[in-house]
DNA sequence: CTGTTATGTGCAG
DNA sequence: TGCACCTAACAGA
């Protein structure tokens, strides 16, 4: 599920759900007890997305971090609030809410109570962050422009640029036919503004749809009645054959993830 | 039931 | 570079 665009998705719908009320905090698995005390019957006064992060302040003063990692994920419940599976890391409840709302988080990377500091430290290591509205796109051009790396590569760094994932990586580079090996120094400057326009617009697109789907209807020459299925949501990533060119679609390992791209299309130089 | 897979990251060697 | 971590859905035996 997650790249950047789910979890400002996820801020927003929370922060509907749940900002500025008194939660109950508890964390079922165990795993996270002590840092739930800490903010147990306090208020989230804002939610916060930076790439793939998100930040909870609470009228505490503490900073809540989460990363949903791979294999991160929310539940809502409304109304009638199951007994929590025992994964379940954390647990906010509104209580003066009806219907009483609940949000169950299973399997985060990273789920913790800290202060205004250890968010800053997190933020220091972030790009920036296309769906930020403080995002500086000179620091990811600049970044890329300089470097031997790989283009493929410094997409999924997050210091690079933050809040791209595996399926964004592929699909923009697609859309601009670069090779994902390329070095980000061989890429002109109007390449890598176009490369942050794209992830402008994809990321956005992600977040009003809460799913990814990078390609046009026309592109793929599908019904406007009908739902776009995952399988013909992206142009490469996951396909066997290229939407543009026919041709057999190709992996290669960059940065230790398999980058979908068409070789006919994405030429190396 | 077992094995596979996934839109992620950090750390050991 | 490889592995450890975190979870659940799904395919196949």
């Amino acid at each position: 599920m997650p790249e950047g665009h789910t979890i400002h998705r996820i801020a927003r719908d929370h922060a509907r759900l749940l900002q500025d009320r008194p939660v109950h905090v508890t964390s079922p698995q165990g795993r996270c007890v002590a840092d739930a005390a800490l903010v147990d019957g306090a208020m989230i006064e804002r939610y916060e997305a930076y790439g793939k992060h998100m930040f909870t302040w609470w009228s505490t003063g503490h900073v809540g971090h989460i990363h949903l990692g791979l294999f991160g994920k929310y539940r809502i419940h409304r109304g009638e609030v199951p007994t929590p599976r025992p994964t379940v890391r954390l647990r906010l409840e509104s209580a003066d809410t009806e219907p009483v709302i609940a949000i169950d988080l299973t399997g985060p990377t990273a789920c913790s109570i800290g202060t205004v500091d250890d968010r800053a430290a997190i933020v220091k290591r972030l790009g920036p962050d296309p769906l930020r509205s403080d995002a500086d796109p000179e620091r990811f051009i600049a970044r890329a422009a300089k470097s031997s790396k790989a283009i493929g590569a410094l997409l999924l760094d997050q210091s690079v640029i933050a809040g791209i994932g595996n399926v964004y990586r592929a699909e923009l580079l697609f859309v601009h036919g670069i090779h994902p090996q390329r070095p980000g120094r061989d890429c002109s400057t109007i390449e890598l503004h176009e490369l942050w326009d794209t992830s402008v617009s994809m990321l956005r697109a992600g977040v009003r749809a809460n799913r990814i789907v990078t390609v046009t209807r026309s592109d793929i020459g599908w019904p406007s009645n009908k739902a776009i299925p995952r399988s013909e949501a992206t142009y490469v990533y996951k396909r066997d054959v290229c939407v543009r060119c026919g041709g057999p679609v190709q992996t290669v390992e960059v940065a230790n993830r398999a980058c979908y791209f068409c070789p006919v299309d994405q030429p190396r130089r």
